[in-house]
DNA sequence: CGAGCGATCCCACTATTCGGGATAATGAAA
DNA sequence: TTTCATTATCCCGAATAGTGGGATCGCTCG
């Protein structure tokens, strides 16, 4: 069944009815992330190169690929359109915007929208800070919900057991990926959940990344069911203790307001 | 072959070797273009019921779909993600932002990028002025390259044969989607077209859409090449004819600004 | 309450895709 | 210039992978 050694991540989960798709759509995830020779993405896709450069041509023949030179491959204009399209199927993206432009002016700092997806934030929204340094984390991307800031938020309507696998699920992640584990013990972390859930928002101390804070509330629909989160981040030296207490207040605010738009 | 009347247009092409990719992306289209049920779904693609359910739920479980309520679907957070890296696969993106930003707070109007498609303009980049009107043009959208202002930049190297090839397609695309062709007749398109050429910079009253004039000028590349155009774009009473001819100056020497610091 | 529609499962058929092999074309290294 | 290493394509038989008809269950409207 042709398993490769590299695709095995990606081809494991193979739904019945669907190689070829899964197959191209994989294809395409690779070459967005960088891979432009042939031979590296037959080994990644685990198919010959013949399959792979069929695959390909076709991909560029209906414009979802381009081919700047020989051998070069990246992601084509049909993909951006769908990305623009994705992003402007998300209701919540409009409503939040004009809110998220007035934060990041008054805090002259990060500003992310995040919604959950599983056991990850994937951000929707991001106006980077003025103050020189830039975050890392980029639309489209994604964080385990339990480390950061906006993915807590998400998480404060839940309780104890769930906050321990999502926290056990970040651990695990991170280690993965290599990178450093930032997060306090479970004693800790339980404890701090619980006093962010109390009193509605979430204060981070460099709990995911080195050197940044943050301060991030949840959006709720009409419901009151939390569906996306929103943060301002900076460096530490921006974020002394006393501004995120003040801080909480307004982003809380501008959680309320974009929540109350909803719907 | 399931030669189904509304798929047609975009199944006649299918290269051998992948009906079930294409078919497959071609969902995507129709559920960016929002379209969100299966019936509607199954008679665009020309596949029964059972085989486009088959195609939504494995798109799902990729990612590439969301499913917000039954029966609605909406593009998922891969494709979000996706559209991000193909952005950032174009250099030309990060090289040229800063200009347009400001330019488009010097002149406060609507700033455009576009690259040529084919017979196409496609907008890589915009930023909105700050004069109230939304142009209703969109990243990640095409418009015929001949009747825009930022397209016609991309054709000024070229000779007026290819000049009325693609003035006669732009008409012919605008008049099946149903557009009014605003265009001149081909005598004066090719004088003006000529002119434009030879003064280095496009001026456009009006002839792409009602009551919308704009200014724009070509980047190139270190070759001469063009490879892009910038423009300045709004409604009429913010765009006298004396404006024009000065802002004319201001967005030639963008445009060269970015040539400049190409590769 | 019945009609309509969406979500799924099952399964036999065959069209569709796969991938080996071979050749041009291209470009870089020798 | 020759040689090697890659990519770009074409062809074609085999069988795998996808197709689509039919039937069921559950839900929501009218």
């Amino acid at each position: 069944m042709a398993e490769s050694e590299a695709a095995k991540d990606e081809t494991e989960g193979f739904a019945l009815g669907t190689q070829t798709l899964l197959r191209g759509l994989f294809l395409l995830e690779c070459v967005g992330a960088g891979m432009s020779d042939i031979r590296t993405l037959s080994g990644r896709l685990g198919t010959p190169r013949t399959t792979t450069h069929r695959t390909l041509a076709n991909l560029i023949k209906a414009g979802y690929l381009r081919q700047p030179g020989p051998g070069r491959y990246i992601l084509g204009p049909k993909i951006i359109a769908l990305g623009k399209q994705a992003l402007e199927q998300r209701p919540l993206l409009s409503v939040a915007r004009p809110f998220l432009e007035a934060l990041a002016r008054q805090t002259g700092d990060t500003v992310h929208l995040g919604v959950r997806e599983g056991a990850e934030v994937f951000y929707l929204d991001k106006i980077p800070g003025s103050r020189g340094l830039e975050m890392r984390s980029r639309v489209g991307s994604c964080m385990p919900v339990a480390s950061t800031g906006v993915g807590r938020a998400l998480l404060l309507d839940l309780d104890a057991p769930e906050w321990e696998a999502l926290y056990a699920r970040a651990i695990e992640m991170k280690q993965r990926q290599g990178l450093s584990v930032l997060l306090p013990p479970w004693a800790d972390y339980a404890r701090d959940m619980a006093a962010h859930a109390h009193r509605g928002w979430v204060s981070d101390l460099e709990e995911n990344e080195l050197g940044v804070r943050c301060v991030a509330a949840p959006v709720r629909d009409r419901t009151g069911e939390i569906i996306a989160a929103i943060s301002v981040a900076s460096a530490v030296p921006y974020m002394p203790l006393d501004r995120m207490a003040s801080l909480g207040g307004e982003v809380l605010r501008c959680a309320h307001d974009i929540s109350a738009i909803l719907d």
